[in-house]
DNA sequence: GGGCAAAGTTGCACGCCGGGCAAGATTACT
DNA sequence: AGTAATCTTGCCCGGCGTGCAACTTTGCCC
């Protein structure tokens, strides 16, 4: 965690960085299937055993490129008044992360994996990091000595639903998503009691 | 989804649970890297090749065990009078989801996951599956015309709180899992506005 | 800045994965 | 019984994933 000094950790990311965009685009271009290993080196500029000091599998390199919402998202949620509701926190994170640049790479990696079903598991794994970052910055703010179970509930809770506005915002995309967002925490902050709609 | 005549189906539907098992027993006694793929064949008495006509990789036939969670949930939901309200519906299934010999075989798959992260991904892929089929169960007892979005906001956050639920339980083993779920639902219901613990 | 330790990259080698293909076996239909 | 459809199996091969041992780069202290 600490930042270490300069060029060795810079060059890292850049390098991650490079491979993960890289082996995004080609699997926008040829499909999941359509390029090996080495192609993403080669466009990276790096070995091909190198890329497998990054990351275990292709599937995880395509969908890093999407981890920079979960830090978006994290750095908001820790940005946040300590005093403010934990709900309304939620609430101003989900806007966050549903913007429309990240929707757009939301939806060019759900349009990879509806083509490429192996894909899918690794997409989950990205959102259950962010899950559950979210609940750590959660319990900071909670009293001492409190049950963790409510944050944890409640978290799970927000980013469920704002699940269910990406799966939506994928089928529709004429509907406004932050009108989506309200529609979904306006249910969720009512017990999903009333249908609105 | 016909259920076809008799013998073929059957065959398949053993050699499945049969890879199934196999696989899921070797990754309990010697961990996901401990086994390769013929050693799954060899239990399971069919050749290696047959293996990939029913999954495509090892990690998949692992978690494969516990479809039938999602199996025993789906026909649960679909059992539940259609007049039900769908929250009260989808607490009853929440019970059955985290039942004991449910939760034990979550529990053991969490386990082996915690050893070896590579099977986190697939670990999500099969709770994905349980919510879609949900949402598809609870779409048919909407009025005719009705916009989807409550039903699949309302099926996110629900399964939301249960994987906090099985979240929770795994890092309490103590707590009695029923109250937890009355607990997560309560708050779900409340609108997350009491904190009550 | 010279030199050493730590960290990162690379090529090589090798076993396993994953699946196309075609032949053989088994089941379904009439 | 005969034929089509389906499933299994062995063969084969390119790609995956990783341990290992050089080699290169960076960090650090004198």
């Amino acid at each position: 965690m600490t930042p270490k000094s300069g060029i060795r950790e810079t060059k890292k990311h850049e390098t991650r960085r490079a491979l993960g965009f890289a082996a995004f685009d080609l699997a926008t271009e040829r499909g999941l299937q359509g390029f090996v290993v080495e192609d993403v080196t080669t466009r990276a500029g790096v070995s091909r055993r190198t890329f497998f000091n990054y990351f275990n599998r292709k599937e995880e390199a395509v969908v890093s490129v999407c981890g920079f919402v979960f830090d978006d998202a994290m750095t908001a949620l820790y940005q946040r008044p300590a005093d403010e509701p934990l709900f309304d926190s939620l609430r101003v994170v989900a806007g966050l992360v549903v913007s429309p640049e990240n929707l757009e790479l939301l939806n060019r990696l759900s349009t990879i994996a509806t083509d490429f079903h192996e894909l899918v598991p690794y997409e989950l794994a990205v959102r259950e990091r962010m899950v559950l970052g979210a609940h750590e910055a959660l319990v900071e703010r909670m009293p001492p000595g409190c049950p963790s179970f409510y944050p944890l509930a409640l978290v799970h809770a927000a980013f469920g639903v704002i699940q269910a506005v990406i799966v939506h915002a994928a089928d529709h995309p004429g509907d406004q998503v932050t009108d989506l967002i309200d529609e979904a925490f306006d249910y969720l902050r009512a017990g999903f009691q009333t249908t609105k709609s």
